[in-house]
DNA sequence: AATGATCTCAACCGCGAGCAG
DNA sequence: GCTGCTCGCGGTTGAGATCAT
């Protein structure tokens, strides 16, 4: 990719994973746990670096990802979380049990910000593009595809009109606090501490409703909310977020995307957009996920 | 069927934060 | 307080897949 390596990867493997690689590096995570990343590949007779091992396991091969079929449900919870958060990839993984960062980074600039334009929404800041005087011009961070010459079919921008339609008869949004990205972590844990020693409290404590965590303003909040996503990096464990794999196998009961639970965490959302107050109140949520 | 254009997404990178010494 | 190491995040890249002509 024409940049210099960050570290010493003479002699290393690059690229696309092997399913020997795959099985090698499972194997060992499941035997000896996560973290050590910088040995691992060596223990476990990867020639990879530790970086590289991490994310192929954060992203694909930790149990209860799941790839592809985002639902229109998801879809939509991404967009309000992203015209709330912004490019905090990991934050909104954290609230989509079973997603990663990577992948909702990558269903967003694929997908997500080309329906967005194409509804006539600027996809950085969710304004009309009428009425933005960016008029969705003004880009740096955007995919790069936007420079393009954009396929005549639309596909991915219509899969549910009807879902998209409802969407955009919300109220106008007042501007969001978007504060500005920073590393986040809610509480410390022992850099050499596998993860098994604190992500187990999580799911039986069953912590389900990430909002009145939020309005509870305890240590839940940026305990739950920093949802150090799912992520080609995710940090579940560290911030004791309850994500998909720490949901394990109770993921789908306790939010599963088809039903209205996303109706109701965005009913809540809006329920703050409606107040006077409400940009104080998204001041403070935005901040508490940062805590 | 061939070819070029465009899209997708896995993987890479640099940067910055946290922690230990 | 300083330094070095490690990890996590978000941006970017490019090979392969898909589409249009």
């Amino acid at each position: 990719m024409g940049r210099a390596p960050c570290c010493s990867k003479v002699g290393l493997h690059r690229g696309p994973w092997t399913p020997r690689e795959d099985t090698l590096l499972t194997k060992y995570i499941q035997s000896h746990g996560e973290g050590h990343w910088r040995s691992m590949p060596k223990k476990a007779g990867l020639l990879r670096c530790g970086k590289s091992c991490r994310l192929r396991w954060m992203n694909y091969l930790r149990p209860n990802i799941k790839r592809g079929n985002i639902s229109p449900d998801e879809d939509d919870l991404i967009i309000r979380l992203h015209s709330l958060l912004g490019n905090r990839w990991s934050l909104i993984a954290g609230r989509l049990p079973g997603r990663t960062d990577n992948e909702i980074k990558n269903y967003w600039n694929t997908h997500l910000s080309k329906k967005l334009r194409s509804q006539g929404t600027n996809p950085n800041t969710h304004k009309k593009l009428s009425e933005d005087p960016a008029q969705g011009l003004k880009r740096k961070n955007n995919n790069k595809s936007n420079g393009r010459k954009q396929k005549s079919k639309s596909t991915t921008t219509t899969a549910n009109p009807d879902h998209h339609r409802r969407r955009h008869h919300q109220p106008e949004k007042p501007k969001v606090h978007l504060p500005k990205p920073t590393r986040v972590t809610s509480f410390s844990m022992r850099r050499n501490e596998s993860f098994e020693h604190c992500n187990t409290s999580n799911v039986e404590n069953n912590i389900i409703n990430p909002w009145c965590e939020f309005k509870d303003g305890e240590n839940g909040a940026a305990g739950f909310l920093v949802g150090g996503g799912g992520g080609d990096d995710h940090q579940d464990h560290d911030h004791g977020i309850v994500n998909g794999s720490d949901f394990d196998c109770q993921s789908d009961h306790i939010i599963p995307t088809g039903d209205n639970t996303l109706e109701k965490l965005y009913e809540e959302y809006l329920e703050l957009l409606k107040t006077e107050e409400s940009q104080v109140e998204l001041d403070a949520f935005a901040e508490s996920l940062l805590i």
